[in-house]
RNA sequence: GGGUAGAUACCGAAGUGGCCAAACGGGGUGGACUGUAAAUCCACUGGCUUACGCCUUCGAAGGUUCGAAUCCUUCUCUGCCCA
C-alpha cells in the first residue's frame, strides 16, 4: 500500500472539493481499508459518462486498497433526489427500480472491480424502519437546514412546489452513511449538502464523520447543463460504439477540454481540435467496448463523415417489403426499423423538401417520388442517419 | 378550513367569444458554410394531405352558443395570504 501522503496526492487529482484534506489524511493513516461510499439512484437503467467521473474515483480508491461500497438506492430512487432539480422527479415503482438496478450494476462493473466491491441496497434498512424511527430521524434535522439548499430555495422563490418527501431525501442518504459506517462519501458537487447531512447523522450516532469528497460535474453534450438522462444530453456507457463515437464528435471544442480533464484525466493535447476529438472518442469507446470496436468506430466515422462516403460505411439494413413505395413512407419505415425513431410523415416530408434525403448519393427532392430501390442502395435520411436497403 | 391567483404546444410566455393549430423567445430539426466544432444566414417545428382542406389539441369532465383556449358548473393540481 502506498503511503498516506502519496495516496492523498493521487486521490486529490481531479477532485473538486475535499472536506477536509486533513481529515482524509488522518483516516488514511489509520492503516486500514476505508469504507468509501458512492450512492446511486437507479432511476434509469443506464450509466452515462457523467456518473463515471465519480465511479473512476471510486475505482482509484479500490486500487489503493480501500473498500468500495456501492449503494443502490432502491428505496431512495422511489423518492427521487431533488438535487439540482427544478421539478419533482417522477416516482418509480419498486419493480422498475430493481430492474434498473440490475443493468446499472453490470455497467458499473465496467469501471469498478466487481470482486472488491460491496453492493448494498438501502431498502434493506429503510423497509424495516417503523414510523417511530422515521420520526426520530426527522427530529435530528431542522427545516431551516433543509431550506438552505439552493435547489429548494430557488424553487420556493419561483413559487414552485417543494414536497415533503423530497425534504426527506438528504436524511435518507445520510442514514445510509451511518448504516455502512462510511469513512468517505463520493459524489458530484451537487451532493455537498446531502453528504454533509450524513456527517451530522454519524456524529449523532457517535461514529467518526465521513469525509466529503466531491468530483466536478460533467456537462452534457450541449455544454451547458450537467449531463443527465432526463435532459437527453448524455452518452451512455452501453451505447453502441459508433453512436458513442458520434456523440463525442459532436461536442464543442471548449467542452472537449473538460471531457479530456474529467474523463481521461489529462490536459487537452496541443493538436488540431478535430484530431483531439477523434482521440477522445477512440479512447472512450475503447474503454467501454474494446480496441477493435474503437478502431471500427473511428474508421466508420472517417468514411462516413470525413470522406463523406456513405457507400463504404457500415449502415443498418432495412427491409422494405410491405412498405408503401413512396419516398415518405420509405423514410418513416427506415427511421423506425433502423433507429426505433417514430417520425411523422410530416417530418419525413420536411426532410425531403429541405433537401436532406439522398438515394445512391442523389438528392431526392420530389415528395411523391416512387424511388427504385435495389438491395444494397444507400439511403441518407438526415445528417446523422443513413440506412442500406436490404 | 377561509380568501385569492393560476394551469396554454418540448420549455418559457402571449391570447380572454369568431381573424387561433394558437403571437413571441428559447430549444430542436433541415439547408448553406464547416472539423457531425463554434459563429452566421435561411427554412421548418400537432396529425393526415401535392394542395384546397380535414382531424385532434390550450389541466379534466360536462354545459351555454351558429361558433369556446376564451363564458358557466363541477372536479383535479399548484402558488400566495390568513388560520
Amino acid at each position: 500500500m502506498e503511503s498516506p501522503e502519496k495516496q492523498l496526492e493521487l486521490l486529490k487529482r481531479g477532485a473538486s472539493q475535499i472536506n477536509s484534506e486533513a481529515e482524509l489524511l488522518a483516516k488514511l493513516r489509520l492503516g486500514r481499508p476505508l469504507n468509501v461510499k458512492l450512492g446511486v439512484d437507479p432511476t434509469a437503467p443506464d450509466i452515462h459518462l457523467g456518473f463515471t467521473v465519480a465511479l473512476q474515483k471510486l475505482r482509484q480508491f479500490q486500487d489503493l486498497g480501500h473498500q468500495a461500497i456501492l449503494i443502490i438506492g432502491d428505496f431512495t430512487a422511489m423518492i427521487g433526489d431533488p438535487s439540482g432539480r427544478s421539478k419533482t422527479r417522477p416516482q418509480l415503482t419498486h419493480d422498475q427500480v430493481m430492474s434498473n438496478a440490475k443493468s446499472f450494476q453490470q455497467q458499473a462493473f465496467k469501471i469498478l472491480d466487481s470482486a472488491r466491491t460491496r453492493t448494498v441496497f438501502n431498502g434493506e434498512w429503510f423497509e424495516m424502519m417503523t414510523f417511530e424511527q422515521v420520526m426520530k430521524l426527522n427530529g435530528r434535522v431542522t427545516l431551516q437546514q433543509m431550506l438552505q439548499r439552493e435547489d429548494f430555495k430557488s424553487r420556493i422563490e419561483r413559487g414552485e412546489p417543494v414536497h415533503l418527501h423530497e425534504i426527506q431525501y438528504p436524511i435518507m442518504q445520510g442514514w445510509d452513511s451511518v448504516m455502512i459506517k462510511a469513512d468517505v462519501e463520493l459524489g458530484g458537487t451537487d451532493q455537498l449538502f446531502n453528504i454533509l447531512v450524513g456527517r451530522d447523522l454519524q456524529r449523532e450516532e457517535n461514529q467518526p464523520e465521513q469525509v466529503v469528497f466531491l468530483m466536478p460535474l460533467l456537462e452534457g453534450l450541449d455544454g451547458v447543463q450537467k449531463m443527465s438522462k432526463s435532459l437527453g444530453n448524455y452518452v451512455g456507457v452501453s451505447e453502441p460504439p459508433s453512436e458513442m463515437f458520434g456523440k463525442l464528435m459532436s461536442i464543442s471544442d471548449e467542452l472537449m477540454a473538460r471531457y479530456y480533464l474529467l474523463l481521461l484525466g489529462e490536459e487537452l493535447p496541443d493538436i488540431h481540435p478535430m484530431d483531439a476529438k477523434k482521440q477522445l472518442g477512440f479512447r472512450i469507446v475503447e474503454r467501454y467496448h474494446s480496441t477493435a470496436a474503437a478502431e471500427g468506430a473511428l474508421a466508420d466515422f472517417n468514411t462516413r463523415f470525413s470522406k463523406r462516403d456513405l457507400n463504404q460505411a457500415d449502415l443498418p439494413i432495412v427491409q422494405m417489403a410491405g412498405v408503401e413505395p413512396d419516398i415518405v413512407s420509405v423514410i418513416v419505415a427506415s427511421f423506425f426499423q433502423a433507429f426505433q425513431v417514430q417520425k411523422s410523415r410530416g417530418d419525413a416530408r420536411r426532410l425531403v423538401e429541405q433537401g436532406s434525403v439522398q438515394l445512391r448519393g442523389e438528392k431526392v427532392a420530389e415528395l411523391k417520388a416512387i424511388p427504385a430501390l435495389n438491395a444494397g442502395d444507400v439511403l441518407r435520411l438526415d445528417k446523422k442517419h443513413a440506412v442500406r436497403i436490404g
